[in-house]
DNA sequence: GTCCTGGCTGAACAATCTGATCGGTTCCGG
DNA sequence: CCGGAACCGATCAGATTGTTCAGCCAGGAC
């Protein structure tokens, strides 16, 4: 069912870990996506060779998300966001969680604390949309219990660099 | 308070839009991020120069979310994620936003419908970090009452090619 | 029917960047 | 004291970039 590399990341285990070196080079990279290695290595004061190797492993080794992550919803024509909570049959977890994964506007699925609960975030065009997928949502066997919560406002949009900046210090 | 920018963002409007081509680029970019202009232009059978405008007009048109969004919060040794709704005073919900967005380990504030609900994303290293910041959320004015989630488990990790695709034929 | 605009193409240019691979250095732990 | 790991500076040919050109074509405006 699930790759090596989806249960890697579906248990939320730590990866390989970056230092201090590697946080300015993500910040750096931060500022200007498309920075070549060469535009890095002088902004960082680090030989060419040095932020190559870094890069590499870094994009190789599971510390970055796929670039889909960059991409936003709205401009796909997805104007509204919400997140509805899903209580589920305690031994339906799995095939609720593959019901969820087909549906293409749910984004996200975690896991919370609490028993066989679901955080889950997805996105639709209109109102009219996001009743139709809360539907489908609520079709799902072992689904129990749904509330949707639409999102109004991004107050603080996602964000890494406070604690990039942290680590580029320590 | 806040830049242009934040505010377009907080306000969830729409962005520019994207077309099935655009779609397309995006999903050849998904597989290789650090892929070349040279490279997507012979994978979608375009001209370099169309590619590069495309590209220049998405990378600065809004319809990207920052490098940061690629960060793994486990890469830096966060390895507990929660996800903590907060209940407020209504009228601090600008007092409470500031205040989350001065703590590091908020990684993202969501106003939800509901009356002065905000759902907060947060890392830890540990329990008693997470405990810690959980005390700091409860200690910005104007918050009444915090419900903390810890996050177990990523069962559909987030992602958009189930959207993109879709795009990418219309 | 004609004009204009916008998007795509193919081509050219010099300048820069890449990937790969050297050997040499420095620093740390065993 | 001896690896091993990480960084450096340098080299190479070949690929890529940014930029600018003119031509082409479809669709909308007049």
């Amino acid at each position: 069912m699930f790759s090596q590399d989806q249960v890697w990341r579906g248990t939320l285990s730590s990866v390989p870990g970056i230092d201090a070196t590697d946080a300015r080079l993500l910040l750096a990279l931060s500022e200007d996506p498309r920075a070549t290695v060469m535009a890095l290595s002088q902004t960082l004061g680090l030989a060419r060779n040095t932020v190559q190797a870094r890069l590499a492993r870094l994009e190789s080794g599971g510390a970055l998300d796929p670039f889909e992550r960059r991409l936003r919803p709205e401009a796909l024509g997805y104007r509204l966001t919400a997140y509805i909570t899903v209580t589920v049959v305690q031994t339906s977890l799995a095939e609720v969680s593959t019901g969820l994964a087909d549906i293409p506007e749910v984004l996200e699925v975690i896991g919370l604390s609490g028993v066989a609960d679901l955080l889950v975030q997805v996105v639709a065009v209109d109102a009219d949309d996001l009743w139709r997928i809360s539907e489908q949502v609520l079709a799902i066997p072992g689904v129990q219990r749904t509330d949707t919560n639409l999102a109004l406002r991004r107050f603080v949009d996602h964000r890494m660099a406070p604690l990039l900046k942290r680590a580029a210090e320590a």
